[in-house]
DNA sequence: GCCCGGATTTCCATCGTTATACAGCACGGC
DNA sequence: GCCGTGCTGTATAACGATGGAAATCCGGGC
């Protein structure tokens, strides 16, 4: 390990100097400069971040906590962050919690105080409960349709508008049975609590079948998941003219199923997903999905994170005694689109 | 912030006493224990990482450099490699390069020094003198099919047997025109050398056809890339019966050409794709396709990399003036299987 | 020749934690 | 009653970098 010290002594100078031509501070003497300049590339010295970090009582690292990578929803909005963190000048630890309420409670409570500097996280079982009892002082923000009542920043977009313009879709195509595959079962808090609400309000209004033997319940929301909900209800002889799917993921997997039962996609069942993830423009029927707005979800996950580690836009000398009660939280809704596709209006 | 010195205070014993008991050190007083750790739950005292890496003089944080999350090979990959690094004690920092020389660079230069003990880097486009003039010393393990003459570990499955293995399975069905796709234009070094090297030589010992005209070119290795070298091999009038492709991003890019186009898989055009991901298993025609052992692969780099990074076996006291001769790199070569699906077998 | 003021560089303390060395103390053997 | 002998607990010094105060240097004005 080449340290300051290291260098100082090559160059002839104090560890500080050569601290202040790293850091390029104005009042160095071009020689001077020039000399430790030199003793830096001959000794191959790198600035050691742990020091610095803890220097600095920062670490300019975030946490990003999702429920799984291999859902590409998660992988690409995980690109996102990372690219417009990168552009603030932040680096991101990307982590996964498998969508389990203890590792979600585990990230929540701070592992790694003092490492990173806050955190967004995508929970899937975390309860409000959960929320309360935090232990951890760094900043929160949450991500993703479930909603609680903590006073954490929320970045979501509207997933009952969604879910009802994703409906109407289908029913606009004439569809009566219209199905929804993805409920959580056996939980008091559903996790697709937004999106099956928007489904029911939109076929009720609609005056269309809405009832509870066209709602599909999974484990999870993988294709698996989806393959087996599809088939389970094509045997209790639902038989749905079209199903909307709590995500692509799900919606994949029931469209594999439809094609082994001989169902034809759109023709027999149409079928409509959620995410947009890229998978979807390249099945046999491309996709229909709601496209939430990553780009914007990630930029204001990031921001409304940054905002709160930032010291705030000039705090006075004096309120700094009184502390300035916080910004209160804020709850954003980034845009979606519909995006039709083969799943829903057949080949051109 | 609330550091050891406040515990230590508020329980009146010393601030390495403090350290002591949170660290389980032998020698402490049950009394004094609880007292101690009465005052940490009060105060919800957590142990600063950052101190506590400088202290160390490592972090227990290793870099994963992968080329894009976006390609659920990767994802994949990453998610077993976070895993098992987690059961040895290690954080992983997930970086993507995009597949670009500068960031590959970048990478092993070591950005994050001091903040990282080590760098598992899957490069795309990274050249040998790159590795030649590489400025870092953490310890570094290669990824991947690219093959380097620099002395560091590497761990790729035997892409020549796999291509191979792929390409004879075609020729067993019958397959005689089995076109490649994927190879890189405009490099000289060829990321998808070896594996378009597997295909030649099955196909030339076969004495089917290896002409020039089937191996169609891609800019990269997504879905969209193999939708429009597929587009291009059939344009151009090559009329292959078969399809090897780099991997399955390619292969799917290219069955949903093949079905714009009205040929059949496999009935038309059997596919065979490389790396099992999970939308292969999901596809009209799942995807046959080669398994790489992700989870070997995940191991093995994660175990090469912390075998350079503990102090070795028993570095006996003599032996530390002169210093022992490292370890000579290691090129470890995980397993693969074939996994047959309907895109070559059709639908049972 | 001496002093002044700004530019340049150095010294010291500090971030939070832990390793090392040592100081207090109770206990038992003589 | 004295002195080792184990335990406990404390004081101090790092780890590597940087902010701030203090020290030094330099040229110019008197």
């Amino acid at each position: 390990m080449v340290g300051l010290k290291d260098v100082a002594e090559r160059a002839g100078v104090s560890a500080k100097t050569v601290s202040n031509v790293v850091n390029g501070y104005r009042h160095v003497t071009p020689a001077t400069r020039r000399r430790v300049q030199q003793a830096i590339d001959e000794l191959g010295y790198r600035p050691n971040l742990t020091a610095r970090h803890l220097r600095a009582g920062r670490t300019g690292i975030i946490a990003l906590a999702l429920p799984e990578l291999g859902n590409p929803y998660f992988a690409e909005l995980a690109e996102e962050v990372i690219a417009y963190a990168a552009g603030r000048d932040y680096t991101v630890l990307l982590d996964h919690t498998h969508g389990r309420r203890d590792q979600e409670v585990l990230f929540i409570r701070g592992v790694r105080a003092g490492l990173i500097d806050g955190l967004i996280l995508s929970p899937i079982e975390l309860e409000n409960e959960d929320l309360a009892a935090r232990g951890s002082d760094a900043p929160l923000v949450l991500l993703g349709e479930r909603e609680y009542e903590a006073p954490y920043d929320h970045i979501a977009i509207d997933n009952v508008a969604a879910a009802r313009a994703a409906t109407r879709h289908l029913l606009e195509l004439g569809r009566r049975r219209i199905a929804f595959l993805g409920a959580r079962h056996g939980r008091t808090r559903q996790p697709a609590h937004l999106r099956l609400r928007g489904w029911r309000e939109e076929v009720s209004a609609a005056g269309a079948a809405a009832g509870e033997d066209l709602v599909a319940t999974t484990d999870g929301y993988t294709r698996a998941d989806g393959a087996r909900a599809m088939a389970r209800l094509l045997d209790s002889g639902a038989a749905p003219d079209a199903v909307f799917c709590y995500n692509d993921l799900v919606a994949i997997g029931a469209m594999r199923t439809l094609g082994e039962r001989g169902l034809r996609v759109p023709e027999d069942v149409a079928v409509v997903g959620f995410d947009d993830i890229e998978d979807g423009r390249y099945c046999a029927a491309t996709l229909t999905t709601i496209a939430p707005h990553k780009q914007a979800i990630a930029r204001e996950a990031v921001d409304a994170l940054l905002a709160r580690l930032r010291p705030g836009p000039a705090a006075t000398p004096e309120s700094s005694v009184s502390p300035v009660s916080p910004e209160p939280p804020r709850h954003i809704r980034p845009g979606f689109a519909l995006i039709p596709r083969e799943s829903t209006l057949g080949r051109p």
